[in-house]
RNA sequence: GGCGCGGUAGCUCAAUUGGUUAGAGCCCCGGACUGUCGAUCCGGAGGUUGCGGGUUCGAGUCCCGUCCGCGUCGCCA
């Protein structure tokens, strides 16, 4: 080693001691007669004097000199700050070395932007030079809390005696869900391979052959639109186990979370975790994902809608749409016409809404809006008891088809309650979200699509709806959520290649597109599969909310851009003809 | 693909209704300084206002196109 300690951990208990440290030059103040030099590594900040006795003039003069950012080396030995000069901002604040020997390792030209300064750059700049940017305390504190979860996760399942397989990344393009991504064979001429979108099939592959339990953190990749909480590749802890339901699959998982909480804030959650079905989820928070940090409840008043003069609300209920509302407790004030306007546009324009209704709480507890006039007094009374309105509340209102009301309203209800502060951004919040769908209906193509994928298996007591309802047959499917993000969701599979067959022909898959996509599965489940089940976490979202973070690029070493390149290495980019004409590829002009 | 925000000095930002030579802080360069820790003081350098076109006597500012970054909807079994 060129060093003897690291920059963060001398102690008065080092005082007098020859010590080597390394690192790079935070920040440099320089007097004329000596410099103080803050140095910095992963560990911390130790201050080198630079100044006499120790130092000649020479030397003085040398260090004054370096620049921000360079890897130097220094020896001297450790002293004490002088009286009053101790900085408790730093661990190290109570020493300093006094330099004998400087050395640049490295000399750094003037950087783009420096780890140590106030403003945070551009995020393009901070992902063109990413070895700075990572340089950041924040983003080593990121990552660093990355692999401390990762850590927790593989001691768990260790001790909870799952296998840890590799399964293949170069595999076979399945046409349901996310678009692949593709890599063209050079020995098989016009044939690709697709990175997993995620290893489903190989993991019930392995409790087919008897594996009993697996665990695996694995990459997975899907070519869709980026968000803040998505990336095109991205880290899954994947795991499935055999000969058991869905609680037991839950139950697993909620001892992780348990313990992940555990050391990472310190709170001791009580297990089990709270569940609600899907069904219920849509009805309270018109999402699938709900935060349950606050409360603001969505209130149904269809039925009050019904029978009012309002158009808006009686053409909704009568054609079949939803009436559905939030109360925004004693807002009634803060809120202008420009920002109920702007709401409004946000339900437009962002999830289809055709407008957004509100009602203004009066202290005598009567109900106003510009369109009250419509309504009876009796109606207002009604519509104001259904929602708990208090004096001052603000009430807002969709009149649409259940999906819109559910959306938009999900949609406002993240938005006010992070815009009204409805909860402690430290806090957080675990639930479950169980009996998901089976199908939804695909209006454009006219079809059946799977909610999950098509290996998910009903309720048993759905079991006869595949054949009569398919809308209402409910799936073994389950949802972890953590603050309103969906951190992890799973299915109990398939076991029993019938059933597997009634929910292909359902999807409108035949028996020969069966067999030519998932032959080997269909082979695999009349092998004498087990009946299992099991769950996918996304590691990248685990890590930004227990981070805090609202980005998962923050949680990720070198992430991509909404345009999925990386700005560091430029990829993706162009690749020479030769390597097209191995891999029978002609590239076509845009 | 739609909607929205942004792109001005190396960095973070400002620039009135379209009007003088596009400013400030940080960084950088030179000088001063025996204790700073966001050092201080003096002086200085630094600009194709993302790119292309248009309107205008005059464009950072208005219009059209385009590229890039971010947010979001669609999309994401």
């Amino acid at each position: 080693m060129l060093r003897t300690h690291t920059c963060g951990q001398l102690r008065s208990e080092h005082i007098g001691q020859e010590v080597t440290l390394c690192g790079w030059v935070e920040s440099k103040r320089d007097h004329g007669g000596s410099v103080f030099i803050d140095l910095r590594d992963r560990y911390g900040l130790t201050q080198v004097v630079v100044g006499p006795p120790e130092a000649d003039s020479e030397l003085i003069d040398t260090a004054g000199r370096v620049g921000t950012e360079s890897v130097i080396l220094v020896r001297g030995k450790v002293a004490p700050r002088l009286e009053g000069k101790i900085n408790d901002k730093l661990d190290t604040g109570e020493v300093e070395l006094r330099c004998e020997h400087y050395e640049v390792l490295n000399a750094c030209p003037t950087p783009p932007f420096t780890p140590g300064q106030q403003e945070l750059p551009g995020e393009d700049l901070r992902l063109k030079y990413r070895f700075l940017d990572l340089r950041r305390t924040a983003m080593l504190r990121s990552l660093e809390l990355r692999s401390r979860i990762i850590k927790i996760m593989r001691d768990y399942f260790a001790e909870h005696d799952f296998i840890d397989v590799e399964t293949p990344i170069l595999g076979r393009s399945t046409p349901e869900g996310a678009r692949d991504y593709l890599v063209p064979s050079r020995v098989h001429p016009n044939s690709f391979y697709a990175l997993p979108q995620s290893p489903q099939l190989y993991k019930q592959i392995l409790m087919v052959a008897g594996f009993d339990r697996y665990v695996q953190i694995a990459k997975c990749f899907r070519d869709e639109d980026l968000r803040a909480d998505r990336q095109p590749e991205f880290t899954q802890l994947d795991m499935e186990m055999s000969f058991v339901d869905q609680d037991d699959v839950i139950g697993m998982i909620e001892g992780l979370v348990k313990r992940t909480a555990k050391e990472l804030t310190g709170e001791e959650l009580s297990l089990p975790l709270p569940r609600m079905t899907w069904d219920e989820s849509m009805r309270r928070f018109g999402t699938d994902a709900p935060d349950l940090r606050f409360g603001m409840e969505i209130v149904d008043i269809t039925s009050i809608a019904a029978e009012v003069e309002f158009r808006v609300f009686r053409g909704a209920a009568d054609s079949g749409g939803f009436v559905r509302g939030i109360r925004l407790e004693g807002q009634a004030t803060e809120f202008s016409r420009k920002r109920i306007d702007e709401l409004t546009d946000y339900v437009k324009k962002d999830f289809g809404a055709k407008g957004l209704a509100w009602f203004r709480v009066e202290e005598d507890g009567s109900l106003w809006s510009p369109t009250s006039k419509n309504f009876s007094a009796e109606h207002l009374q009604q519509i104001g008891a259904a929602l708990e309105a208090q004096p001052g509340d603000l009430l807002l209102f969709l009149a649409d088809t259940w999906e819109v009301t559910c959306k938009g309203l999900a949609g406002l209800r993240k938005r006010l309650g992070a815009e009204l502060k409805l909860y402690d951004e430290r806090a957080m919040s675990y639930s479950w979200v169980t009996n998901f769908p089976m199908f939804e209906r695909d209006e454009e193509e006219q079809r059946w699509v799977a909610m999950h994928h098509p290996f998910t298996a009903p309720l048993p007591e759905d079991l006869e709806k595949l054949a009569s309802d398919p809308a209402a047959c409910r799936a073994q499917a389950y949802d972890l959520v953590i603050n309103g993000s969906e951190a992890g969701g799973g299915t109990i599979r398939i076991h029993d290649g019938k059933i597997q067959q009634q929910v292909f022909e359902l999807l409108g898959i035949d028996e020969q597109t069966a067999r030519d996509r998932f032959g080997f599965l269909l082979d695999a489940l009349k092998y004498g599969a087990p009946p299992h089940g099991g769950i996918a976490l996304g590691v990248d979202r685990w890590v930004m909310l227990f981070a805090g973070l609202d980005n998962i690029r923050e949680v990720i070493a070198f992430p991509k851009t909404q345009k999925a390149s990386d700005l560091m290495t430029e990829a993706p980019g162009e690749v020479d003809a030769k390597q097209l004409q191995e891999l029978h590829l002609r590239t076509v002009k845009v």
